[in-house]
DNA sequence: TATTGTTATACTCTATAACTATA
DNA sequence: TATAGTTATAGAGTATAACAATA
């Protein structure tokens, strides 16, 4: 007997946004810890890495507000980063409350590598994508993400 | 002296579609909270409803399935439900492994107006958005979502 | 007074592994 | 053998509240 395939959304929850941000999200984040298993970055830290290398002496206060989070998130992150010698954190003279954050040699080489699997893991995942609906997602995410709620 | 506003993204990161999404998620999430704080309802609950509602009798496992998530994960999401009055736990004599979930005319009455303040939430959220972004974005969510990787 | 980094603590959501009862 | 529900347990990713040092 052939089994028939389970298929039973509800129409309420398929036609809102949320829910399918959420689900997609799922999908998109699971096939970047499979591609970037080995270099055992999640994408939290991998967003980490993106905006130290974008913005060498980002303070942690810095960070957390730019990833949305609390600053106190943070220390835990930079800690494995540091651990794993991809980051320092370095005194800030002129204001010395602050820890500057930068990537060493070791850190820009890891995130080189990274972006190129995160990068070749998303043409992959999305290849079912044009380039003007690619775009034009990006575009209606960032007009959601950069609301004022 | 005025403020320079701190607005120092990655390149990297604003260009991909895992980051955006995410971010995107969280704003519409914690909207969704605002708006159902009074209702005591996270999306999760919500959605649990939502299937219940779509298909009276469902099982626990097949929820789960339909989630996306583990069937260990429905037992304290039911459990909750079930505690408030939402939904019942009903014996299926034919299997008696299985347990039918349907909605209580609580249920009911609490998802209708559930129902109504997260499609009042999009409508406010997503406002910025014509029709058509608003139907595009839902369906490249969709393929996403549904694509085999 | 306000901000930075930090710690302690707790909560939400989810996974894994094992068990039992049924099929 | 396989599935349904369940429990115990653990982990990731957050938040809140407090504190010391510094501005």
């Amino acid at each position: 007997m052939t089994k028939i395939p389970e298929h039973h959304p509800s129409p309420d929850l398929e036609g809102l946004i949320g829910y399918n941000l959420k689900r997609a999200y799922v999908t998109v984040s699971d096939d970047f810890r499979r591609a970037l298993k080995h270099d055992n970055l999640s994408p939290r830290l991998f967003s980490a890495l993106a905006l130290v290398k974008a913005h060498p002496g980002l303070s942690q206060s810095a960070l957390a507000r730019q990833l949305g989070i609390e600053r106190s998130g943070i220390v835990a992150m930079i800690d494995e980063l540091e651990g794993r010698g991809y980051v320092i954190r370095k005194p800030v003279p002129q204001d010395r409350r602050r820890q500057a954050l930068q990537l060493t040699p070791a850190g820009e080489e890891a995130y080189k590598i990274a972006l190129g699997k995160v990068q070749a893991h998303e043409a992959r995942l999305l290849g079912g994508l044009d380039a003007g609906q690619r775009d034009a997602l990006i575009s209606i995410l960032q007009k959601i993400r950069y609301q004022k709620t």
